[in-house]
This record gives C-alpha cells, structure tokens and sequence, in this order.
DNA sequence: GCCAACGTTGGC
DNA sequence: GCCAACGTTGGC
C-alpha cells in the first residue's frame, strides 16, 4: 500500500459521521445499491441466502431490516455517513445466475452499530469490534416495490458505454454498497418497465422465421 | 513506510 | 472451479 493509499485508508477508518441539522429537510433524496446472496451458502456453519421476499416477509408491519455484514471500510462509511432516512436502495443478487438487481428498498433507520459483529455465533462476528467502539453499521431497511422485470448485470452492461457509464457499481464490482445518481436510478427503473431485451430478440428471431416459412409456403 | 504474500469478492 | 481485481496483513 503506498503512502497515499495508506492515508486514505486511515481517513476512511477515522472518519465520523456528519453532523445534519436544520439542513435535513432541503435533502434531497439520495439512492443506492447493496448486494446479498439469494443462493445459499453457508458461512461459519449459517446459510447466509437473503432475498427480496425475505425482506418483504420481514418488513410487511413496518419493521425494519438491519442491513448488516458489510466488511469495507469504503461501504461501511457510506452507510454510517451518508445513507439517510427515506433515501431509496435497489436490491442486488450477488454470487448467483444471473446477477441482477431484484427491488427496492427504502432506508427507514439511519445507521446503528452493527450486533452481529458482537455475536460469536455470528458469521459477520469481528472480535476487533466492541459495544464501546463498534466498528462496523447497520442500516435499517424495508421492502418498497420488488421491479416488474429483474434486470440482468448483463443487461447493465449493455449500457455501460452510455447511460450508465460512470454506474459505480459496474466499474467498482467488488464493493457491496455504491451510488446511484438520479439518472441511473431513473433509467434503471424505465428498463423494469419495458420488455426484456432478450426477449425482444427472442420475438424477432421467431417472427423471422414464420416470413420465411410464409416465403417457402406461398411465393 | 514499503511491498510481497495472502485473502476475499464475485463474475464467468 | 478459475481467476482478475483489489483490499488487508505483517515482516523487514
């Protein structure tokens, strides 16, 4: 790690969380990513599998889901920092087929030490993280609307030279939590509401065939 | 403080 | 299962 490199890590381990006061009520809305695994997989002997309908089971009498198991500093002080209430999240299935992003969630607490990281039998537990200095957060989530089409990381990518060529979460894969701006978020959620583009192709491919078999059949 | 070795994430 | 990317650790 080079000097620079080093200073920055410090400044991301030591930072604090902002003060907001007065100034809440002009924010604008801010939007996000994170990721979980639908599949399961186990860690420390747990199956750490979380998907939308999980959260939508959890959440459906206005509870609120602790989002927790973020391990990167870099994450860890956006949710401690910078996530706010009512901000807005998709839901993303990492480490399966396809990766796709599946719902959205709204940010209904701000950040709170995180309890896993307290728990031996805990997968996330981290001894280096106490009561007294947590170090690791937890943001409270709930389920807003799952998307009317999943959409693919495939089907992302497709973008990646235009509409969604600075989306930090395709230049930054390995990070579980990322930003959104306005207009990536706004462009995602048109996707959801069109027809797969797979599909399309699919129906074009299928079309073609019938006018050459109309062809063949009457010339 | 540098940097090699190691560990983890996550797409393919 | 592989491996690229990159974060983290630890010896010097």
């Amino acid at each position: 790690m080079t000097q620079k490199q080093k200073r920055s890590f410090d400044d991301l381990e030591n930072a604090e969380t902002t003060q907001e006061t007065d100034e809440k009520e002009e924010r604008q809305l801010h939007y996000w990513l994170m990721k979980a695994e639908p599949d399961t997989r186990f860690v420390n002997g747990t199956d750490i599998a979380f998907d939308y309908e999980m959260l939508e089971e959890l959440t459906k009498n206005g509870e609120y889901k602790a989002w927790g198991g973020v391990r990167n500093y870099e994450a860890r002080n956006m949710i401690k920092s910078e996530m706010k209430l009512g901000d807005l999240v998709f839901f993303y299935y990492s480490n399966c087929k396809p990766p796709r992003i599946a719902g959205v969630m709204e940010i209904c607490r701000e950040a709170f030490p995180e309890a896993n990281a307290f728990n031996k039998e805990n997968p996330y537990y981290d001894p280096k993280s106490d009561p007294e200095r947590p170090r690791w957060f937890s943001i409270g989530v709930k389920a807003k609307f799952k998307l009317k089409r999943e959409i693919p990381l495939h089907e992302l990518r497709m973008y990646s030279n235009n509409q969604l060529a600075n989306m930090e979460s395709l230049k930054r894969s390995r990070l579980s939590v990322s930003r959104v701006s306005p207009r990536e978020w706004q462009f995602i959620l048109d996707l959801a509401e069109q027809a797969s583009p797979d599909a399309t192709s699919f129906y074009i491919k299928k079309r073609r065939k019938l006018e050459e078999h109309l062809k063949d059949v009457h010339p």
